[in-house]
RNA sequence: GCCGCCUUCGUCUAGUGGUUAGGACGCUGGGUUUUCAUCCCAGUAAUCACGGGUUCGAAUCCCGUAGGCGGUACCA
């Protein structure tokens, strides 16, 4: 039988990263299995319904790479993936319940009846076990709202039959309604599908992950700069673990080996620490031609763009994530905003000014173009004639470059600004220095 | 309340009767380094939720308890 599994996100906001996390789930068992990847969305809530967020997950799905078999505007045979534009589907098997006297009519709701004796289990996939829930649990639930839209016990059971799912797996939220699925099935005399519960990602507190806890959308990763291999390995490691025992692998390794069976069950918390040192493996185990393409493509409006491949090389082992690419390099094409508290910081006795004019002395003396070991000789020297150590001397050209303390290496810094605009703004240092402003706060809270 | 699921370092986890309970992130210290990073080394941290069993021996098996979470919607 083929491997058919679905993606069923509803569309009430941009999808955050437990979506992404399951969406992941989902395509590695599609694939392991050569089966289906199938997209459908659950829009029968009008009252949450957000338009954008059907491009958003759209969006979040091709940026991962996660290209669905089935689904909205694509392919299949089994109508509409959007339950919206299946009502009369939802009405006709709301008809035959009626019809078999397993629905009725409430307050303008179609409810089904639910058998409350005995007991409903079910294998779960995940951990690999039965699952037992007591009918007596249940109640007569709705099918069909007032409004003429499914509810999600009813429509998920209708549309997984249909589409001929093989596989459904969802967060553990649902564990508790599997007897109304099941009695659903049953009604219909259909063969329920394998059932994987997905333990839940939570939030700090260890509750289910929402936007009440800021949970961050797929997309927000996106645009902060995180890598999708970087972010699909992270997730990857939530609630799984490679049974190679590796922490560093990519999707296709993941088919691979993936397996259900080594699903935990308990609920996870996403730390978004781990997420970022690993970006950055990801970020230095690429090539810089790759990095430097990332970074054109991340950084739309850069100033310099044909600039950033020269630049890549320094700040590669620099930054965790694509957006840190600009506090670390923007000195490099505009002119810095200095702030006196950070020369201030050096530990430099006596006058910043005249150490500079001598800086700037020779620089004029060198012959162009500067040469690195010439370089720091010179400087190293001109430290040692004016007892202040290497250190601080280099600190000190850094700070006059660039206004910061922290910068790619100076030297290479240098090429990039060329000669004489190095010169031009440490004699515009030298010259205003006493004009220069304080903004300690401002140092401080980065 | 009732029902269900879960419980190993702060976090993500390995582990399926005999391990000094391993790894990763983080954190701390050290080395390399003209800054920051990277890299390397070391360290920190889990009485395996608790209490009973079973067993020569239990994180691993059984029972109970507690706690957390989830469900108990005309939300999904």
């Amino acid at each position: 039988m083929e491997v058919r599994v679905r993606i069923a996100p509803s569309p009430t906001g941009s999808p955050h990263i437990g979506t992404a996390w399951q969406a992941l789930f989902d395509y590695v068992f599609a694939k392991k299995h050569n089966g289906k990847f199938i997209l459908r969305l659950e829009d029968t809530d009008r009252a949450r319904f957000v338009p954008e967020s059907v491009d958003q997950i759209h969006e979040t799905l091709e940026w991962l790479g996660f290209e669905y078999d089935e689904g909205p505007g694509k392919g299949g045979n089994f109508g509409p993936y959007i339950q919206s534009e299946r009502r009369e589907i939802y009405k006709k098997y709301t008809d035959k319940l009626i019809g078999k006297d397993l629905a009725y009519e409430s307050d303008g709701a179609i409810r089904f009846k639910m058998n409350k004796e005995g007991k409903t289990t079910y294998h779960d996939l995940v951990g690999d076990k039965d699952i037992t829930i007591e009918n007596s649990t249940q109640d007569d639930f709705v099918i069909l709202k007032s409004d003429g839209f499914p509810t999600y016990n009813f429509a998920n059971v209708i549309d997984d039959h249909l589409m001929q799912i093989s596989h459904v797996i969802r967060g553990n939220e649902y564990i508790s309604s599997m007897p109304k699925y099941l009695q659903l099935y049953k009604a219909f005399d259909w063969t329920p599908p394998q059932f994987a519960h997905l333990p839940l990602l939570v939030g700090s507190d260890r509750s289910k992950l929402s936007k009440r806890h800021g949970a961050k959308s797929a997309l927000d990763y996106k645009k902060e700069g995180y890598l999708k291999q970087a972010v699909i390995n992270f997730l990857a490691l939530l609630g799984w673990s490679n049974p190679e025992g590796k922490e560093i692998f990519s999707l296709e390794e993941m088919i691979k080996v993936f397996d259900l069976k080594d699903f935990n069950q308990a609920s996870v918390y996403f730390d978004p620490q781990k997420l970022e040192w690993m970006n950055g493996e990801y970020i230095r185990m690429m090539s810089d031609e790759d990095l430097a393409q990332n970074l054109r493509e991340y950084l739309v409006d850069h100033p310099a763009k044909d600039k950033i491949g020269e630049v890549v090389p320094l700040v590669k082992e620099r930054i965790k994530k694509l957006a840190d690419f600009i506090p670390l390099t923007n000195f490099l094409w505009q002119k810095p905003e200095y702030d006196r508290a950070v020369f201030e910081k050096l530990k430099i006795d006596g006058d910043i000014q005249k150490v500079l004019d001598r800086i700037i002395e020779k620089m004029q003396s060198m012959g162009k173009p500067w040469k690195a070991e010439e370089f720091e000789k010179t400087f190293r020297e001109l430290a040692g004639e004016l007892k202040i150590s290497a250190g601080d001397m280099f600190q000190l050209i850094r700070a006059a470059i660039s206004g910061q303390l922290v910068t790619p290496p100076l030297f290479e810094s240098i090429q990039i600004l060329g000669e004489d605009e190095t010169l031009r703004r440490v004699e515009y240092v030298a010259r205003s220095y006493q004009d220069l402003p304080k903004l300690v706060e401002r140092i401080e809270s980065e």
